[in-house]
DNA sequence: AATGAATGAGGATTCATTCAT
DNA sequence: GATGAATGAATCCTCATTCAT
């Protein structure tokens, strides 16, 4: 299981810089499926196997794990800025955008819940910016009179929507958010990721 | 090969079995608060240090963190459930300590979002009996033609609630909870324990 | 599972003196089957449990390992005793008697290799007693000229057997110790304990 | 919430990777005395701390006690394949390196009677293939018509040998062990290790 | 700049032993 | 004289983090 190195076995060819940034991608997406599969806790040593990089590697990357959920978190966040983004973009479709990363990414909702208890503080601090981010950006698109119009009913919503995202399957998550939605009496658009 | 202290090094007060009931009750307490205020897998070493015990009388008691957690929730259910079997009781009034529970309990909440990633199975097997009950308690109240009458509305309604039940203070997280209530178009009672 | 008594519980019995053999006894016997199944390393608390008994009890009655592994023991040797005090009684009879005893206890086996690494100080220092009686009895059967006749031949050879005495089932030790006697050229009577 | 040592604190010497095989063979040496003191329960943190490297690095090289006990008999278990492998090995010759492996470990000991009650499982599927590799070996250099050429004679014959080695000392072994192949009759080399 | 071994603190769990009742 | 709860030390095991190479 275990290979112990002789002294004089080679070892990995060292790419050069050109490596670190393949690295730190290697990571950030090792970390979204090992914080999907295993919750926030996961651990580190895991997302640096999956990546197939050393742990010192991930260190020098992200300096603690909040780093790294941030990182996680910035796709996502950085979809749903595009998405509202675009000409004519729609709160329903911004919400669907949204709605996609609940479903996809157990970060992305941690994300939306990091003031509560238990949060590790350092995910606190990094998670309000990228929540505040996703609020401007759905706010930028809340129409006059929208029935989420009232100072803190938007972000709320969200983690209404998202807290209730739960289940084992995708399909389960997905159907409940929509539930949520309607319940609420929000209008949702495709859940989707944004693509360009 | 396996030596204990030696008999004649000083030990603790041992106030014998009439402490039994008292541990036991300590235990939840401590539980309760660790739990509130570290999340549902907080050391168990914690506990036992608050309550004042030692490890071996919280394993005695509670052979695995599950029972802990359903013991901690069991008092929860409970006020709900009696609530609920007071001669007209209504909905909001059921909801009403619900919510006091949500706004008091991360256990709780946990209770409400145990098929989550990263549960613990122990802990999701329990919470589902748990759920069930609080389940039956609310629908016995829920009036024809409600709003949170269709199938599997009303428990999701409750997820969603609890769900944005977030905050470090309790007059923050009841806020959040009525707004969130409010916002589903959903009365609630009294935000207030049952006690007899 | 675990039942935690109200203050007003009654508490079982006190069949006074006449217990304390009764409950010696059970111990005994609890041990032995203990012991067989999962060793000479077994918790003592299984013992107290299968034996009906509290945990104080044991203590009053065996105040350590040893002297409960002692009491297990003592049956075996004395049946050994009693089988080469009967008139006429041979040195194949009485190594029948003793190779039942080893086919049935796993600490009888222990016994004759009390000296072994890893043994506990204390049982090895009853052992040494329990051992030697067993030898004055074999040694008082063994004919001139035998074959085991030298000085320390015999009870080598009963820890060679004993020693190879392993196997899940007592079929499957019995035969093994019948193979080893054989090897050593040794006859041996029937395997069967010895009743009166 | 899991927080480890805070970051200047002094924390011994890492001497690198360069120390992996060093530690490897640390751990074995360790292992070897450890369980020979011991026994086969000792503490793996006992080993630990005797090859002086910390706990995470013994199970980092033996992901169970199974894979560390079997690390110490391949050593044993090589040696006497390698001595029957030599031209013109003898029975007796390599039976004299399995002795002096029965009087040197009590490890070595504990796998010719892995199947006895209280083994762990996990070290008797292990013990199991090592224990064929003996017996491969020594059937090998068996000789036609040898008073232990019947079936399972052969390891029966080393099970009784190997049981009987016991004593405090290893003069006091290898005294037992030599008395048992005589009392079998069979031919006995030198008790020594093989070494090329 | 990467590797991955090492450290060691922390948390879970088990039992031997004591002792109030 | 019995009960069985309590204690807490010891062991197992996991990971966050550092660091020699």
């Amino acid at each position: 299981m275990i290979q112990h190195s002789s002294p004089d076995e080679r070892r990995p060819a060292n790419d050069g810089p050109k490596a670190a940034a393949r690295n730190r991608t290697a990571l950030v997406v090792a970390a979204r499926e090992v914080f999907s599969a295993g919750g926030l806790d996961a651990p580190l040593s895991a997302i640096a196997r999956r990546a197939g990089v050393g742990q010192g590697v991930l260190y020098r990357h992200f300096p603690d794990r909040g780093a790294l959920v941030t990182a996680v978190l910035e796709e996502n966040v950085r979809q749903i800025e595009q998405a509202a983004a675009v000409d004519g973009a729609t709160l329903a479709g911004v919400l669907g955008v949204l709605t996609w990363h609940a479903v996809e990414s157990a970060a992305f909702i941690g994300l939306m819940h990091a003031d509560e208890a238990g949060g590790r503080s350092g995910i606190r601090a990094h998670a309000s910016m990228l929540s505040e981010r996703v609020e401007r950006s759905l706010r930028g698109r809340l129409p006059d009179g929208h029935r989420l119009g009232a100072a803190d009913d938007l972000m709320l919503a969200v983690a209404m929507v998202t807290g209730a995202v739960t289940g084992p399957t995708r399909e389960e998550r997905e159907r409940r958010a929509l539930a949520a939605w309607r319940l609420l009496g929000v209008e949702v658009g495709p859940v989707r990721p944004y693509e360009g």
